[in-house]
RNA sequence: GCCCCCAUCGUCCAGUGGCCUAGGACGCCGCCCUUUCAAGGCGGUAACACGGGUUCGAAUCCCGUUGGGGGUACCA
């Protein structure tokens, strides 16, 4: 039996980055969900650089490009392809384009073009002004392509529907620069041509190049059209599509930032599309096997960092121990580590790591969890030393006096350091979470952190009595 | 201005004419658990932009309005 799966060809598609910047938030979701379809369809991934804009390019933010990709897990499947090696075909287009009558060269300024639409009464762009002039080849003359003058030019997007554009809203673009390059249309057209890609996924950003794409192609040939599938825009909190100046669009700050990649791969997931059981916190293999190009919604979506962190925390709390700490390493032996590096003891980390894992929302949030067990001196959080040691200061002097003597004799074990605290706490009719909170400030210096009676047996007895003793001495006589 | 796209809780998704007194998730609020904070458990807050149609019946279809966004380069 033949079903039409069967009879429909492979599916390529394509990822076609411009390095320009660091790899954007908005591209590495277009990256995403090309690498979702080819690999639930069984597809081809393809990676084409799109670097005609040689002024702009930069092959070292290339490779950025390509490892940021391999981190997000996202791979491909061919030698990536680079525009700026195949010049000699988009000259060979554009010649044909010329020869066939599509395509006319134009020595107009931008001025020129300014002027004469202010007097057609304010209608911008180009008016065909060198249609028909024969303007030859040289110094600041560029190629347009001749657009037709009716009818129009349509195509069903796989998001949107059906998409129609009146051949007669657009101007005769240029497709040939001043300097003999080719532009990212023709480049875009050829390629794709070239590549056999079947459908293409992209930003909404650039649905209405589409119908200039399909003239061009159709110009040069090609009758069959990929499918096309505009990917919603991924917003700001003013709803304006992410961008470099305001935003953080960069990729390898989240990385720096301490979120995992199997995170903002599933975050991203979730932007635009939503799998059918609900479910939104799983395995890449299975958000693959539901993907379903079909289902993803055409409204643009809000990149919540919230909603990033809380799946960010629950990766992170699914991680083995062991992966959580090499994971952790490079925060806690960076060169910005909040301690001196000689002092940092990775069994202490170790034995600390189970506690910390469960409360962070990102490896960034580590160090601040377990700087007080390397640091020569707990730093002291302002408000919690005035709401424990200042409002709450009888309190706080009755248990500080305690402990000296207490901490100084029992068992130094979590239970015999438990009974030393809330063994005098209890019989004092003190609340524990009273109870704990002066011992807490005293010794790591902030009213929140990891399990207390942990945090001291690790730090151990004499620190711990050193800092005891300190924080009742700051707190003055009586 | 012109062209194109979009419109369900604050946010991200469910919902594809009756199953919706609109469901889940994040956030937020409360309670429980508890040595702080997390985690976990329980509960709560909160939306179909508006107006016309079509239909026995509309969040779902059509039209319009309003609102938002994208594009309008010798960038991609």
């Amino acid at each position: 039996m033949i079903t039409t799966a069967e009879q429909s060809p492979p599916v390529r598609v394509r990822f076609a980055p411009s390095p320009t910047g660091f790899l954007h938030v908005g591209s590495a979701r277009s990256a995403l969900f090309n690498w979702l379809y080819a690999r639930h369809t069984g597809g081809t991934m393809l990676l084409r650089i799109e670097d005609t804009d040689t002024d702009r390019s930069n092959p070292e933010l290339i490779d950025m490009i390509f490892r940021t990709l391999e981190w997000l897990g996202i791979d491909w499947d061919e030698e990536p392809e680079h525009q700026s090696r195949r010049a000699d075909r988009y000259r060979a287009a554009t010649d044909e384009l010329l020869a066939s009558g599509r395509a006319y060269r134009c020595d107009c300024t931008r001025d020129q073009i300014d002027a004469r639409a202010a007097e057609r009464g304010g209608k911008p762009g180009y008016d065909g002004f060198c249609r028909d002039r024969g303007v030859a080849a040289g110094p600041g003359v560029v190629v347009r392509f001749r657009t037709p003058d009716d009818g129009v030019t349509a195509f069903t997007d796989l998001i949107r529907g059906d998409v129609t554009f009146p051949n007669s809203d657009l101007e005769d673009f240029v497709i040939v620069r001043a300097n003999g390059d080719a532009m990212f249309l023709v480049a875009n057209a050829v390629d794709d041509a070239d590549m056999g890609i079947t459908h293409v996924l992209r930003g909404e950003d650039l649905l209405n190049v589409t119908p200039k794409v399909l003239l061009l192609r159709h110009a040069l040939g090609h009758t069959e059209d990929p499918v096309f599938a505009h990917l919603p825009l991924i917003v700001n909190e003013q709803r304006k599509k992410l961008s470099k100046r305001r935003d953080d669009v960069a990729l390898e700050d989240y990385i720096a930032r301490g979120y995992l990649s199997e995170a903002v791969v599933n975050y991203l997931a979730t932007l635009g599309w939503g799998p059918p059981d609900g479910v939104e916190i799983r395995p890449i293999a299975e958000i693959i096997e539901l993907f379903d190009l079909t289902q993803v919604v055409s409204s643009s979506a809000f990149f919540d960092l919230k909603k990033l962190d809380h799946f960010n925390a629950e990766y992170i709390r699914a991680l083995a121990v062991e992966d959580f700490i090499e994971r952790s390493q490079r925060w806690l032996l960076a060169d910005d580590a909040p301690w001196p590096a000689d002092r940092y003891d990775p069994a202490v980390f170790a034995a600390m790591a189970p506690l910390v894992q469960e409360r962070v929302r990102t490896l960034a949030e580590v160090p601040g969890y377990v700087d007080f067990l390397f640091l020569a001196e707990p730093v002291v959080d302002d408000k919690s030393w005035q709401k424990v040691m200042v409002k709450g200061h009888d309190t706080a002097v009755l248990m500080l006096d305690a402990m000296v003597d207490r901490f100084a004799t029992c068992d130094w074990t979590g239970a015999g350091i438990e009974d030393a605290l809330f063994g005098f706490g209890d019989a004092q009719g003190i609340k524990r979470g009273q109870a704990q909170a002066p011992i807490r400030v005293a010794t790591t210096g902030r009213s929140v952190g990891p399990p207390l009676l942990e945090s001291l047996e690790l730090l151990g007895r004499d620190t711990t009595l050193t800092r005891v003793r300190a924080a009742r001495a700051a707190l003055g006589a009586t």
